[in-house]
RNA sequence: GGCAGGUUGCCCGAGUGGCCAAAGGGAGCGGUCUGUAAAAUCGUCGGCUUAGCCUACGUUGGUUCGAAUCCAACACCUGCCA
């Protein structure tokens, strides 16, 4: 019988922990309540912590009982970076954040059942907690000179690093303790880079409660040449379906490197291993179908925003980047595909518009000068019909069923513009 | 507090009066090749009503026909001295 750490490891998502061995005998002993944390540094998760949310489902599927945490404190603080200070988010900012993200969180997790999942919030115990209380009761236990030995406060003291984010680790160390005592709460895990906040409340807890908890850490994804995992051209992959569309994700795994497909899958999807290990043979042996990519598009688009939006989504690429020609295409797909890649209107009194109008319109390119720039290129296309003069402008005839036009960047930059005649 | 040096486009960095929308590199973007991969290679890389114009070399003001380049003040950074 597989543990639920040994699942943990096959899926790479094991990185750092403490006392494995305990921590093994812990979780078997029976059900451990565990959290992990979100701050709201902005309006949506992204697909970074869903490598979190991922962990919290698999260790609740195990029959573990998760506490997801919202940091209405700590958002207010905010987590030293290894290069600046950040600027503080007014509290305004930071309750909305906080709501959002609730909102998005809930999805992963199970709300019913003997180890249903609970969303708990560190503005709850922290905002009511003095000053006093605050540095008599946790102050006390941390020393200085080893706060200054953590490695994000040691880049920053060249640079300088104020007392408020100094002291972010105390509140996280906070959080562990509390729920400690409030929920029996005995394992946090989060993401490599939190390893040094994490251990801090493993210590704080030591200290004060004399017990001993647990903390595990996850890796940090990178692509193929070691750079960050999730973000595009266009920025972060986010959660919020209009921040970051169902269709935009879905292209962004679709599009994984053969060399990192696998891994992901281990990662984002919740296939068993032999189902993993089969989709990894049918890319090695004909890579140009992209078996595993497809998988993976599948399953995450599926997950974080259902199955009628992980369908639209492979209609919408099946339409652009499949063999059919756009104008075959019914009105109704057209109507789908045009939702899903965030269409927009552009009114057009008399002459139709030109080429460098729709493509700056439709969002595929920053600028007009950059449109220019595409099409002399040879990157622009309209309706999938490379265009070549800068000067063009739309015929009655690139008007799909009266109205859509589906312009194109480059290979995979695409948008579509539905044309108001006045 | 004193002295010296610095602040250039997304990042690094050259530029010391006109030839500067600003060398070179990186990142990004496009073409080719492929599989809507990766690598390679060629091209591109402020904006606009695009043979022209506008905005931009820390900020503000000045000198000049003309300033990223000279002058003054201010802000911030770095080093040395106290």
């Amino acid at each position: 019988m597989n543990t639920v750490l040994d699942e943990l490891k096959w899926r790479g998502l094991l990185v750092e922990s403490t006392d494995e061995e305990a921590l093994a005998g812990h979780l078997a002993a029976g059900a451990v309540t565990f959290y992990v944390g979100f701050d709201p540094t902005a309006p949506s998760i992204h697909i970074g912590n869903l490598v979190q949310l991922m962990v919290a489902r698999i260790l609740q599927r195990a029959g573990h009982k998760p506490l997801i945490l919202v940091g209405g404190s700590t958002g207010m603080i905010g987590d030293p970076k290894a290069t600046s200070e950040r600027v503080l988010n007014s509290p305004d900012t930071v309750a909305q954040w906080v709501e959002r993200i609730r909102a998005q969180v809930e999805k992963y997790v199970d709300f019913s059942g003997d180890n249903a999942a609970r969303i708990v919030n560190n503005l709850d115990w922290t905002g009511p907690m003095s000053v006093l209380d605050f540095l008599r009761e946790i102050g006390k236990h941390f020393p200085v000179n080893r706060m200054l030995a953590r490695e994000v406060v040691r880049h920053r003291l060249e640079e300088g690093i104020s007392y408020t984010e100094f002291s972010y680790v105390l509140l996280q160390s906070l959080d562990y303790l509390e729920l400690y005592r409030s929920c029996g709460c005995t394992l946090q895990f989060g993401g490599s880079d939190q390893w040094g906040n994490i251990t801090a409340g493993v210590e704080l807890i030591r200290r004060v409660e004399g017990a001993r908890v647990h903390a595990m850490a996850t890796p940090l994804i990178t692509k193929a040449d070691g750079s960050k995992f999730g973000k595009t051209e266009s920025g972060t992959i986010w959660l919020d379906p209009a921040m970051t569309s169902p269709y935009a994700l879905h292209q962004f795994f679709l599009n994984a490197e053969d060399e990192k497909v696998v891994e992901y899958l281990k990662v984002f999807s919740d296939r068993s291993l032999e189902e993993i290990a089969e989709l990894d043979r049918q890319t090695r042996e004909a890579p140009q179908r992209r078996a595993a990519q497809k998988a993976l598009a599948d399953d995450v688009t599926a997950l974080v925003h259902g199955p009628a939006e992980r369908d639209a989504a492979v209609q919408a690429a099946d339409a652009i980047f499949g063999r059919s020609d756009l104008r075959e295409l019914p009105e109704s797909v057209l109507n789908d595909v045009a939702a899903e890649i965030g269409g927009v209107q552009l009114e057009a009194n008399g002459d139709l518009p030109t080429v460098v109008d729709v493509l700056a319109a439709g969002g595929v390119v920053p600028s007009k000068s950059a449109a220019r720039r595409a099409i002399t290129e040879g990157g622009a296309y309209v309706n999938n019909q490379r265009v070549t003069d800068p000067e063009a402008r739309l015929a009655e005839y690139d008007l799909l069923h009266g109205r859509y036009v589906i312009v194109r960047r480059g290979k995979r930059t695409v948008g579509a513009v539905s044309i108001r005649r006045s």
